[in-house]
DNA sequence: GACTCCAATGTTATAATATCACAGTTGCTA
DNA sequence: TAGCAACTGTGATATTATAACATTGGAGTC
């Protein structure tokens, strides 16, 4: 599976598709895409980049959707929790799963220093030198942070 | 290379040891092992598990090392720069490097969210998907977080 | 020895991130 | 239609981190 993140494409398309599918994976689990959640995917997905909890908020807060920091949180808590958006641990922020469909992959993430933008991508860390040394220490993984910080190509360019 | 952390050894020992070779680190690259930073490396490895900065903060100010927050967060910098400990994303917290000497390495954790004990291994990012998925898009990687949560070895058996 | 410079430290204030606690509201369901 | 559980609104506060600027101290130089 390739990264996504760094090219061009059909950005519209891709929005409404993700949230499409998140509607339908909801309706088939009992979730509850309320319309605060749905307009923080929708943010997440519209800005294509990390957000802080507080750049969501201000949308949000712009938008009569809520205006204290728990709103912000609890939305990106469900969202989070039902795989629609992942937390980047580097940058206390968070994106929206460009994956989504693959149901329950180990996310990884390309994150560029220059110009902030982050590329998704999958690992098998289970299967690496990592899974490894977790069955040689008895340790049982559960979840695994894995973030990669560089210069994507285009700013590769820019500050070489 | 093991895992280090869950199993049990000769921790005074330990803590010695891996000051004598920050000292002579420091000698050789003319770096400045100062009281602060060589105080808060010492709590570190004697604490022998991933601490807040303020956690640590409070023993030096105990001490009379220092009573502001950027105290801490200037001898961790300098610890981390060096190499001589690493900042766990995932916890928002601070580690000894239980690798000093062998430079350079690329770090992981696994995380035991029972017991909050963490271990260090060692990975090459670069050389699995992440790498893979990184030179098909073109980006360079310059550091990597891997951290890996779930259950140590004892807490698997206290919390089935 | 006095001078200068630079890195390190001390201190105040504040920014950025995240959670708690409790009240009100909504929608389901029994 | 009463009760329950999940969700939302809001104020307060906890936790993590940095900005800004003054002061100190030691290494090298004159």
């Amino acid at each position: 599976m390739p990264a996504i993140g760094f090219e061009h494409h059909d950005h519209a398309a891709c929005v409404s598709s993700t949230l499409n599918k998140a509607e339908a994976h909801c309706a088939a689990t009992g979730l509850r895409l309320t319309p605060v959640r749905r307009r923080a995917l929708e943010i997440l997905l519209a800005k294509h980049r990390a957000l802080g909890a507080y750049d969501l908020l201000e949308i949000l807060a712009a938008e009569g959707l809520g205006a204290q920091p728990p709103v912000a949180y609890r939305a990106l808590d469900f969202l989070v929790k039902a795989g629609f958006a992942h937390k980047i641990e580097a940058l206390n922020a968070y994106i929206a799963c460009t994956h989504l469909g693959s149901s329950d992959h180990a996310p990884a993430f390309l994150i560029c220093r220059g110009c902030n933008s982050v590329a998704e991508t999958d690992t098998a860390p289970a299967q690496g030198r990592l899974g490894d040394a977790a069955r040689a220490a008895g340790f049982m993984i559960e979840r695994t942070v894995v973030e990669a910080e560089g210069l994507c190509p285009e700013c590769r360019q820019d500050m070489p």
